[in-house]
DNA sequence: TATACTATTGAAAATGATTTTCAATAAAGG
DNA sequence: CCTTTATTGAAAATCATTTTCAATAGTATA
């Protein structure tokens, strides 16, 4: 997955390839930390000018809805986005830095079907995020 | 845990116990669905009338702060708080209806040894949420 | 119980993030 | 190259949340 590819899948999906599109890929999908809307506008308009904070939203907005980025919940907010990865991957952020690293958590599955027999509840999603310091800030 | 223990532990750390935010404390204990700041203002206004939304925020500041309520986080939003239940516990929400439901899942102790190796993160927190249906909307 | 101190209150105004509106522009297919 | 129509940025509108402020009401103390 590159970023070309992200605006290939827009693409493809009816969306057109424009140069405001292309800068706000290109600083989210690039990024190791997780985003607010406000700053890939300050990040993507280092590559395109004229970019307005509006499409920025707005890109990002179809972003999410391609399943490209995931939006990262925090105790100091959740408006911030990242780069979603390949498959399904858990997050795991740096208090300090904001770094975001993947990891693959399918032990999951035990568990889940463990609390779906004790509640009676049918599960179809979950969300598990970590928070510590990385290894450069720790 | 009671209602009148949320209030005297407000009490115990040096807060003023009002008309107002009784109505807040029993409006949001006796909840088994997370309530936006909005919804806990339209029921508790009925227990007090001369309630004023500000105080709604203020009030439910303070109960995060002493960690009797906790937010909930949903692809919907994020503004929504329950009542954080004993000890530490994950959350298990129906899509359909918006119940809550505690778990507890100490399982997680192994995964985060293991990822804490594998990543060279040290890992302070977690957040665990299911999502699905449950027992009575499925 | 009366008093004094000060936290708390609700209303209104201010803020800040996000969304909508709209006319001008530019991408993509023919 | 044309035509169609999605996309754009700016400005205005909206929505949730926070701040300000003078009036009120808890609580400790006498």
């Amino acid at each position: 997955m590159s970023a070309e590819n992200w605006l290939q899948q827009l693409q493809d999906n009816g969306y057109r390839i424009t140069a405001a599109r292309r800068a706000v890929v290109f600083t989210v999908f690039g990024s190791v930390h997780a985003l607010t809307p406000a700053q890939v506008y300050e990040i993507a308009r280092k590559k395109y000018r004229a970019l307005g904070l509006v499409t920025v939203y707005r890109t990002l907005e179809k972003l999410e809805e391609q399943h490209l980025i995931q939006r990262v919940h925090q105790p100091a907010g959740c408006q911030a986005f990242i780069s979603s990865g390949m498959g399904h991957q858990h997050l795991l952020l740096c208090e300090q830095c904001g770094k975001v690293a993947f990891f693959e958590g399918d032990d999951l599955d035990a568990l889940t079907t463990a609390i779906a027999q004790k509640t009676g509840y049918q599960i179809h999603e979950h969300w598990l995020q970590l928070f510590g310091l990385c290894s450069s800030c720790k």
